[in-house]
DNA sequence: ATTTAGATTGAACGACTGTTAAAAATAGGG
DNA sequence: CCCTATTTTTAACAGTCGTTCAATCTAAAT
């Protein structure tokens, strides 16, 4: 809620062990608010799990709240510039088509959280707790939306006949799918259990990707 | 985790009353539940919302978990009746469809959730929780699973090609779209907001459909 | 090497947490 | 109406919560 109205100026670097640890407290609260939510993790969880002193969370992240903030908006930038790098290469290759755009949006994404290590694992389910609790708004207008409504208006220039609402509607469905791809992995398996048939774990980006191609054309 | 063993016998049937103020703190922790999760709402905020002492709410609901449970069983075994009857009488008017099985799975949670009340519309958020976090697979197993594998095995008898797991993972894909309109559509409205067009609330029961339906013929 | 900004610790604050036990109020069954 | 099973209140328990403050330690800048 209150953003610093005039970043304090810094008269020393900050030292790398200090960096090093502020990275260690972060990638600690990211693991437990994706894992708990933002009230099942306590500042004091955060610091056991970073090895650190529970002042030292609130030094470097603030108050609870900014701190979730920091850890949302930490990942989002890198994410945002790969997803917009991959739009702005599919435009340069050839004429776009509906699923190279999708595809731009999702690959990137599932890439990252499912094959980047745990911290992007961890990462992956923290946004969708952001997008699906309205508390958190504020973060997915500054984090995520600049880049989605990049996307909306490629996908409306290749689906001219599609409302703007019904884009926004799929959109919002495709998202959900693909943050179900990080949150509800134990569910498709549980249902799927008992069934003959290869894994499928590996092409779930292709899965996806069918699916929401078709909704979108639908 | 602990089920009640041996449920103890009741000497006298319960008053009106008491009945009546259960159901007030039931719908309390719904409501609370759903808007902050399970940590987020605390037994004296249920208490308070339920104009109640806070330790009514033990008496009734017994520890936090459990009353957790009890609130997403309670309109659990209503939406399961509801779907299944739907689905039976679409088999008895005629031969299934793909879209007439998925319609039954979602109209009715459609239905209740955006015109059933506050409650109701309350009871699609808590859902959510439980549909995105691994802690509640268990209720997840014991109050939707058997239903929804009624549905994938209409589904896969409609779909013969199509191997179980993929049925399974568009399913998953299929209820986190439907959950999208009970937790996201803030982020519908934010992202269209600005375009000009009708406001299309009123069929997006249609939308989801076209678009999942599309999905799993992919 | 010295200075001192910044990082880290340890301890404490008041408020809140889930839960329990006993007392008091209510109302079903006779 | 009477008895008492059940509901409801009141009070308290032992912890944990987020946050702050002063003291101590580390290391950047000179």
């Amino acid at each position: 809620m209150t953003g610093k109205v005039q970043e304090e100026q810094r008269q020393r670097a900050p030292s790398k062990r200090s960096l090093a640890t502020r990275e260690r407290i972060f990638d600690a609260a990211e693991q437990l608010f994706a894992e708990r939510g933002f009230e099942g993790a306590s500042i004091r969880d955060i610091a056991r799990a970073a090895e650190v002193q529970g002042a030292l969370v609130n030094h470097h992240g603030g108050s609870k709240e900014a701190l979730f903030a920091t850890v949302v908006a930490r990942r989002a930038e890198e994410l945002s510039r790969i997803r917009q790098e991959a739009l702005a290469q599919a435009k340069a290759d050839g004429p776009l088509t509906l699923r190279l755009v999708l595809s731009c949006f999702i690959a990137p994404f599932i890439d990252k959280t499912l094959n980047g290590g745990e911290t992007w694992s961890a990462y992956g389910r923290l946004i969708a707790h952001v997008s699906s609790d309205q508390r958190w708004q504020h973060i997915a207008q500054t984090c995520f939306d600049p880049t989605v409504k990049l996307f909306l208006e490629e996908v409306a220039t290749l689906l001219p006949e599609t409302s703007p609402q019904k884009i926004s509607a799929h959109f919002v469905f495709m998202v959900s799918a693909m943050l179900s791809l990080c949150t509800s992995r134990w569910r498709m398996n549980g249902l799927a259990q008992g069934a003959a048939g290869r894994d499928l774990t590996q092409d779930l980006t292709a899965e996806l990707l069918d699916f929401c191609e078709a909704g979108f054309k639908s």
